[in-house]
RNA sequence: GGGCGCAUAGCUCAGUGGUAGAGCACUCGCCUUACAAGCGAGGGGUCACAGGUUCGAACCCUGUUGCGCCCACCA
């Protein structure tokens, strides 16, 4: 075969991304390898991912890197395997957060969302949207989103609301859809309520205040951690069974500074071993309370407005819940012998997600989601394995919340969002109006809007097309895997379970949940701008590169594990990609190349470099198929750095000065070929440019995935370059000992004594610098490893002490060896017991370590004195 | 209050019964013609503690201590 032409590439030494990033995602775009075809050959299986949508609030930070680089590796890889890969992008209108981002916005100008009116101020926030939607699609792009940009899609476009509004209808009329009046999550500054898990719970240090209503034998001690809900007191309760307040349930009690009697009632919620036993009850106040009231037709007293500002007419009307709670503590104590105990107390206080604002129960007429039914069918597909969730740990918090949710609070008391569509009649009559239906003239449609996590519960097949048959919701519905962080598993996964199969007819929306972490600092630290410590992953594409940016996260990324991140990573991970740009490089300068099948004939060095190619592609295969990026990015990074470019490209240098260059060129090929494509779902970047230049194909993208062929393995040829390893890192470690440089050349004289490792001789002098002995090569010293002896001829005395040192310590270790194996060897127990192999193993490693014993007593001894 | 998880090298983490590993950091020596964003050679851990099972435990069991996370309508 004739050798290609050689020295003609032309590639600087360092690898710049930037120089090629941009170039490459335009021409990715340009050539439509990202888009998929719901029509393509129905032979080839389809594999989609809907990309969980990023709020149009504010930037992608680096948990969104992370989130979109694995599914992007996802999405690479199976399109790589010959899969219609589908990756959907989209974006969430994020009601709550993006209408307080944009009345912030407003502040700044001096005006309020009331100033403009309703009209008026969505209006500003679609432009607002317009402006930070484009720079969030522009991250992506720089990231390497191997996304179909011809669908993409926003929960609040026409195609979205459409869904919305016919799943809504379709629950309406079902009747898991309703609207009542309860005790709801109050967020008194975003003045809406808020449903469970928009609520956060930490421990704050209160007081708990112990009072006591009524009189003498008629008097109850209560306590309370909120004062001024007594205002709003109706009753006070005990448990049925507490003999100390038998004898007042059914009478009426004092209710301090009102002037109210209130009564005493019996209800089972009442824990008398807690406290006193005794509860007040505040029925508007309180979620418990409103229970208690509910069950023993307590009237429902509001004392606060939904500012949080105290409503009850008397000394406190006005005051903030939190000036009212001391001041009503104040004149009870004025009273006299009511306030009978304070005390400091931590307890869990609810805020909001969104503004940190503490949550006030309130009383109000909202609607709701039945979720009985839907949690139910959701549980059960997770369950009975329709779905999987990775790690299977978390399942667990899946279940514990799809088991116990309540009904679902979906109205928020806000303008940006889906609005309800209900319409009310002048007679008071409600009526859900469907998609393409017109309410009756003169109604008026509810002022709310919906629970952003409504329309994004669609978003597995409202992004297909549904309600529609599309072919798109026929080929990739169910989707192949969701992958998010484990921090929305029950605001969106779970719901997107209870609607999937709801509207899907009983078809889940994904077959895995497959879970990340949270990106964390270099000590484990979540990112927050209040620490300082938040890595805007942009910066460190501009700087690494997007590339060392997807490889620095994937390499933490197991399932469920969060992912620590630091600078100095990052700069490891863009040494990689620039390793991997030089051994390229490396192998284009010596005409490597891709044509033709490989040679017949293999070296040990060939034979050993694909056989761990084989494996490599084996190990990569198992650990991406059960999302442990990072295991497969280690396995790449060692495979490439430590085994091709470390002693392949070493070995191959010898190899390309001899008569076997053309075979070594085309091995050379083939391995930087299937590694190039192994990583190029990690990093499409670096890869796309290095390959299509090896191959002079036109992209890595549409090139097939690796199978791994069992014919190339070759144990031999791995034992030989083993040893072949040991030697020649024995040999450096005796030369770094005595002070060699690594470039200076020293005469040797090789004895091989029947060893396979004679037929490298060649490649074991160019490995070590060693030249051949000619009549003047006096050795100084001897060293036997790997039944191979090498006499150095080192031009002078050698260190003796360093040497003696050096020999000394080998000795030790060889002992601690054979004692070790000697003590299990005669082991009766351990022969009894042990499995063979470990026998075996444990025969081996003593005669080893004896002859090693042996031959450094032989070197020690043979030392020269001093 | 309930549930889950973690404790291995200076840092972040692999390692689920058979001689303790990686990356970064550290020490020494090197511009050895792919790469100094590099090359070579090193140092560093009684695997949190205490028991138990086993021929053998970082790994399995029990307990202790210390962390972390999730859930929660005990006033």
């Amino acid at each position: 075969m004739p050798s290609p032409p050689s020295g003609e590439v032309d590639l600087p030494t360092q690898y710049a991304p930037a120089d090629v990033e941009g170039k490459l995602y335009e021409r990715w775009v340009a050539a439509g390898l990202f888009a998929a075809d719901p029509g393509a050959d129905p032979a080839r299986p389809a594999y989609a991912i809907v990309i969980p949508p990023p709020n149009v609030t504010g930037s992608l930070h680096m948990g969104h890197a992370l989130d979109h680089s694995i599914q992007d590796v996802l999405i690479r890889r199976r399109r790589m395997q010959g899969y219609e890969a589908l990756w959907v992008p989209g974006m969430d209108h994020a009601g709550i957060a993006t209408q307080n981002v944009v009345e912030r916005e407003l502040a700044k100008e001096g005006l309020s969302r009331h100033d403009l009116g309703r009209t008026d101020f969505v209006e500003r926030v679609w432009q607002w949207k317009a402006e930070s939607g484009g720079r969030i699609l522009g991250q992506m792009r720089r990231l390497g989103d191997s996304v179909d940009w011809s669908r993409e899609a926003f929960t609040m476009d026409d195609d979205r609301a459409r869904a919305v509004r016919t799943i809504f209808k379709r629950l309406f009329d079902d009747g898991l859809i309703y609207r009542a009046e309860r005790i709801i999550n109050w967020c008194p500054r975003c003045l809406t309520a808020l449903s469970d898990i928009e609520v956060v719970h930490d421990e704050r240090e209160g007081e708990l205040v112990s009072l006591r209503y009524g009189s003498g034998d008629d008097s109850i001690v209560v306590a309370t951690t909120r004062a001024e809900t007594m205002l709003g007191d109706t009753a006070i309760a005990v448990h049925p069974e507490d003999d100390r307040y038998r004898h007042l349930v059914g009478r009426e009690i004092e209710l301090p500074l009102t002037g109210r009697r209130i009564p005493v009632v019996a209800d089972d919620h009442v824990d008398p071993e807690f406290g006193t036993g005794a509860v007040k009850v505040t029925p508007a106040h309180d979620p418990n309370d409103f229970e208690i009231g509910r069950r023993h037709a307590l009237p429902t007293l509001t004392i606060m407005d939904e500012r949080g500002v105290i409503t009850a007419a008397g000394p406190f009307e006005g005051l903030d819940r939190f000036e009212a709670r001391p001041a009503v503590v104040a004149a009870l104590r004025e009273e006299g012998r009511i306030v009978k105990e304070v005390r400091p107390y931590e307890h869990a206080v609810g805020h909001c997600q969104r503004c940190s604002t503490v949550v006030e129960p309130r009383v109000s007429l909202q609607w709701f989601v039945k979720v009985g039914p839907l949690a139910k069918a959701a549980g059960d597909a997770v369950r009975d394995g329709r779905v999987q969730i990775h790690p299977p740990e978390m399942a667990a918090r899946y279940f514990a919340w799809v088991d116990n949710m309540h009904d679902w609070c979906i109205s928020r008391q806000l303008w940006w969002g889906h609005r309800i569509p209900v319409w009310y009649g002048p007679d008071g009559e409600t009526r859900c109006v469907g998609p393409g239906e017109e309410p009756p003239a003169g109604w008026t449609q509810d002022t709310d809007v919906l629970d952003t996590w409504f329309s994004s519960a669609l978003w597995p097949f409202s992004t297909l097309g549904w309600p529609d048959d599309t072919p798109e919701l026929r080929r990739f519905y169910p989707t192949a895997v969701l992958v998010t962080g484990y921090d929305i598993l029950f605001f969106w996964v779970a719901r997107m379970m209870m609607f999937g199969l709801y509207a899907m007819d009983g078809v889940e929306p994904f077959k895995v949940i497959a879970l990340h972490g949270m990106v964390r600092d270099q000590y484990g630290k979540k990112m927050s701008k209040s620490f300082g410590n938040v890595i805007d992953p942009l910066d460190w594409i501009d700087r690494y590169g997007a590339d060392a940016t997807r490889f620095t996260l994937l390499r933490g990324a197991n399932p469920g594990s969060d992912v620590p991140v630091a600078e100095e990573w990052a700069q490891g991970s863009r040494n990689f990609c620039n390793k991997l740009w030089n051994a390229t490089r490396f192998a284009l300068m010596n005409g490597a190349h891709t044509r033709g099948d490989l040679p017949a004939e293999l070296s040990a060095a060939d034979a050993w470099v694909l056989s761990r190619l084989q494996r490599v592609i084996t190990e990569v295969d198992e650990r991406l198929e059960s999302f442990e990026f990072g295991r497969a990015c280690e396995i790449l990074y060692h495979f490439a750095w430590d085994e091709v470019c470390d002693w392949y490209v070493e070995l191959s240098k010898v190899q390309l000065a001899g008569d076997r260059a053309d075979a070594t060129r085309r091995v050379l090929g083939e391995v930087l070929d299937k590694l190039l494509r192994l990583l190029h779902p990690v990093v499409p970047f670096v890869t796309e440019e290095l390959w299509t230049s090896l191959t002079g194909a036109e992209s890595i993208m549409v090139a097939p995935w690796p199978a791994a062929e069992d014919a190339r393995l070759d144990p031999g040829a791995e034992t030989l370059v083993g040893s072949l390893q040991n030697l020649v890192t024995e040999v450096r470690r005796f030369r770094s000992d005595q002070g060699l440089k690594p470039g200076q050349r020293v005469a040797a004289a090789l004895s091989f004594g029947g060893s396979p490792l004679a037929a490298h001789e060649e490649a074991i002098r160019s490995l070590l610098r060693l030249t051949l002995p000619d009549e003047s090569f006096a050795a100084t010293a001897a060293l036997p490893v790997e039944g191979v002896t090498v006499e150095l001829d080192t031009a002078g005395a050698i260190d003796v002490a360093a040497e003696r040192k050096r020999l000394e310590k080998d000795l030790a270790a060889a002992r601690k060896e054979i004692d070790q194996a000697e003590r299990k060897l005669g082991n009766a127990d351990f022969m009894a017991k042990a499995p063979e192999a470990v026998v075996a193993k444990n025969r081996d490693r003593l005669a080893q370590a004896r002859a090693d014993v042996e031959l450094l007593e032989t070197r020690l001894a043979a030392l020269p004195a001093g």
